[in-house]
DNA sequence: CTGAAAGCGCTTACAG
DNA sequence: CTGAAAGCGCTTACAG
């Protein structure tokens, strides 16, 4: 690898003249200008990009930490957005450890030490001690689906809301008066402003709001069709069930077909992700489309503004959704 | 943040006697020791990695270069066993520009500018221009599932041939005789040791190849489905089908049903990867697992021996399948 | 056992 | 317009 050094000799000129070169300054002569840039070419230079980092205590580096496998669907979106971002913005993308709960391992003692320009976190617990921290500190950060504001720290999550709203609304329109909700666990920012879309578009339909309608799960297969089985079990079930997320939609829909109920015909469902397998199970699956592309380019960029203009306000950043129709949901049988 | 001069300063010592604490040499006497660890303790020092790294002409980053989208299931489960790997290793892991196709774009002198250590490849195209100077290059390098060996750079990859072997084991020990074969395109490793593994078994259980009975696809559902069209089409279809991916599968499925056949009863199908879905699909897929996971784990563990070891051959490594049993396979109909 | 000095590959006032 | 020098935060012979 040829150094600065090289190209220096090579040119005939101080390093310092090749530095300018390199980096665009206006006062080099056209003369000098040429002979250091024949020598980069000849040499095949490039800067190094960490000795520039030293020096300019900067690292073109951003760093995600994200605390959930990265077989889950939504992170395998989120990250197809943040590389989309990143690809011509100069910056680099690291991983960080999520060794979150090793007492010996600091998060922001991490970014330090290598630099970081700035993170995008996903998948943390909200009041986890390392992002109190952060938070506090002057490193750029966006949160992703987790409502927390700090010193240069904002964040975007989907319109969690609005997007219940629509889902309850679409089955109110086909005629569903009796709509369960299959819900995350509460004390997350998603999971409790899905909840408030349910309880909201309900009382605008004037329908009063039932808490055994209400069931708690995990986001799972298997918390889908548990939380399924005991809506069965109702004097009165539902005729219709808004779902958390893909995989509890369709854990639901493997437990009323198991006990000889039929989709849609006698109960509609909806999911919440519009994973790739929505469309490929049967029944397809009509559910909640998240912008998690969108949502993961739109972190980055303003990531990228915050590390740029030291004045920027952390911003609070919300990204629509859409309900996508397909065959889980249908025309309620008795009226 | 406090920086090594800032501990000296504290301490009452020499940086160079910081930098022998930090780095556990044995000539340091124990008080000076305890006084400097004091120092560390009580400013929170955490020594810079990149200016170490600087000096040092390491970076402990390990780049991955994946020319595949996140959403890709397969890439999911190799970051995944990638990420495990990387844990408690001291590498971190950075994400390399794909922009691979971009003439102004080096791979090679974007790891060289950011000092990694080495990288892992996936998804890049056989003869690929960067990749011939990644292989001449002294950067220690795995590929996962292309076989190409370089001067610091090896390969590990499913024994794709084994694989297929036993899927067609699996249609012959149900009677099948007529097995059908959906190829991914032919002249990447996978594709062409699949292929091999298919005419080889057919070979081994005295069934002769039948050109006929051989589709290309692209792995997609698409793919899949337009194979299985053209194989319904034949006078005599085949009673089997291996499928060169499970996306390719759930296509062929979805085709033979679209015909009033019934899988499993009249055709069996068996995909390759055994994605998440191929167990929430009705029916239930046969299909072949990968360890990706596994794969994952041992491309970084061989990838830190070779960083850490100079003499270290480059690997060339294998990594078992199984064949998963569902629904999509059952005894021939016709004998 | 300890520390002054050189150096990793850069950038940036500053003097000329 | 050009370059010598100091410095980013470290490590490592080397001298004492």
């Amino acid at each position: 690898m040829a150094s600065i050094h090289d190209v220096a000799k090579e040119a005939g000129v101080s390093i310092a003249t090749v530095s300018k070169v390199i980096n665009h300054y206006p006062d080099v002569s056209d003369k000098t200008r040429k002979k250091v840039k024949l020598a980069i070419q000849l040499l095949k230079y490039q800067p190094n990009v960490v000795a520039r980092g030293l020096v300019k205590g900067r690292s073109w580096t951003v760093g995600v930490l994200i605390n959930v496998p990265f077989t889950n669907p939504y992170v395998a979106e989120l990250l197809e957005g943040i590389k989309i971002a990143l690809e011509h913005s100069g910056y680099d993308l690291m991983r960080l450890s999520t060794r979150l709960d090793d007492p010996s391992y600091s998060f922001i003692d991490h970014c330090q030490s290598r630099n970081l320009d700035g993170v995008v976190v996903f998948g943390v617990e909200y009041n986890h001690p390392s992002l109190e921290e952060l938070l506090r500190s002057e490193i750029p950060a966006m949160f992703v689906d987790t409502a927390l504001i700090g010193k240069r720290a904002g964040y975007i999550t989907t319109d969690n809301e609005k997007a219940v709203e629509i889902a309850v609304q679409h089955l109110y329109d086909l005629g569903h008066r009796r709509i369960a909700y299959i819900s995350g666990i509460l004390g997350h920012e998603i999971s409790d402003s899905r909840f408030s879309g349910y309880k909201k578009q309900l009382e605008l339909l004037n329908i009063p709001y039932e808490p055994t309608y209400f069931r708690l799960c995990d986001y799972s297969f298997e918390g889908g069709s548990l939380s399924m089985e005991s809506l069965l079990s109702l004097q009165i079930p539902p005729t219709g069930v808004v779902c958390t997320s893909d995989m509890a939609a369709f854990g639901a829909i493997h437990e009323i077909e198991k006990q000889g109920i039929a989709v849609p015909q006698d109960i509609s469902v909806i999911g919440f992700d519009n994973t790739y397998y929505a469309q490929v199970f049967k029944p397809a699956l009509t559910t909640i489309n998240q912008n998690t592309h969108n949502i993961g380019i739109r972190a980055i960029e303003n990531l990228i503004k915050m590390i740029e203009k030291t004045n920027t306000q952390p911003p609070v950043l919300t990204e629509p959704s859409s309900l996508v129709i397909r065959q889980s949901t249908a025309r309620v049988k008795e009226m």
